[in-house]
DNA sequence: TAACTGTATTAACTCAATTAGTACAGTTGC
DNA sequence: GCAACTGTACTAATTGAGTTAATACAGTTA
């Protein structure tokens, strides 16, 4: 279900928050569906089980998922997981906005290079 | 001539380096002007000199500064720091567009975003 | 009741970041 | 020449976030 990428240097409960939010936000894990519970994908993973508990606390902390107590942990209804991500990635772009402007470069031109720019 | 915040639990060399870079592309430190010595500076922060020296050895490498053995490090001439940070924020501007496409709002409208909220 | 859930807590382990100490070669001014 | 600077390189010790490990407790479900 996640592949961990060990080339990677990035704590291990960022690549799984990664993993399940762009499993959440691709819809191959659909609104309402149950994750895996914390111990199955800590076993799966071959990863503590502390490890994974830190990623789903966080990712319901961003409102990708939500966890019942006896029950498990749930993909967010109500379209949250896409509208935290947008949260996100809005706040990088205006970070980012601003770095360019410190440099001279403004909004509009940053406009440019997004429509001429084209990879 | 430069602060250190201690609220920012990211690496040292890191928060020389963005300091550094910030001054060099503010003009602050006007292009060919000699940097502190790498023992100067750490005595300055009171930071070891090897944090001070990986910080100068990578902002060379980025393009950002010329380190000269037996004479000192000074501010890249012929726009090279502005260059070096171009590349840097082109790179991070098209990892951004990449991150937007995957929730499915393409470059023209990421674009749109930077022209209307103008915070 | 048994077997699951999420959650919490404490202690040990790992490793990158940092400190500390030392050394060497090139530059500069006396 | 030489003293006092430079950048650079290397090894060893220390620190702290990330991680593992073990255990416990309360809610859910069949």
């Amino acid at each position: 279900m996640i592949q961990i990428n060990y080339h990677d240097s990035r704590p291990i409960y960022e690549k799984v928050k990664d993993s399940l939010r762009q499993l959440i936000l691709s819809g191959a894990l659909p609104e309402g569906d149950r994750l895996p519970s914390v111990r199955e994908l800590a076993v799966s993973l071959t990863i503590n089980p502390n490890t994974i508990q830190r990623a789903y606390r966080e990712l319901e902390q961003e409102g990708y998922i939500v966890s019942v107590p006896g029950k498990g942990s749930f993909v967010a209804r109500g379209g949250g997981a896409r509208a935290a991500r947008m949260a996100e990635l809005k706040e990088k772009l205006s970070a980012l906005a601003a770095e360019f402007e410190a440099v001279g470069v403004s909004r509009a031109e940053m406009a440019d290079m997004l429509k001429e720019e084209k990879p």
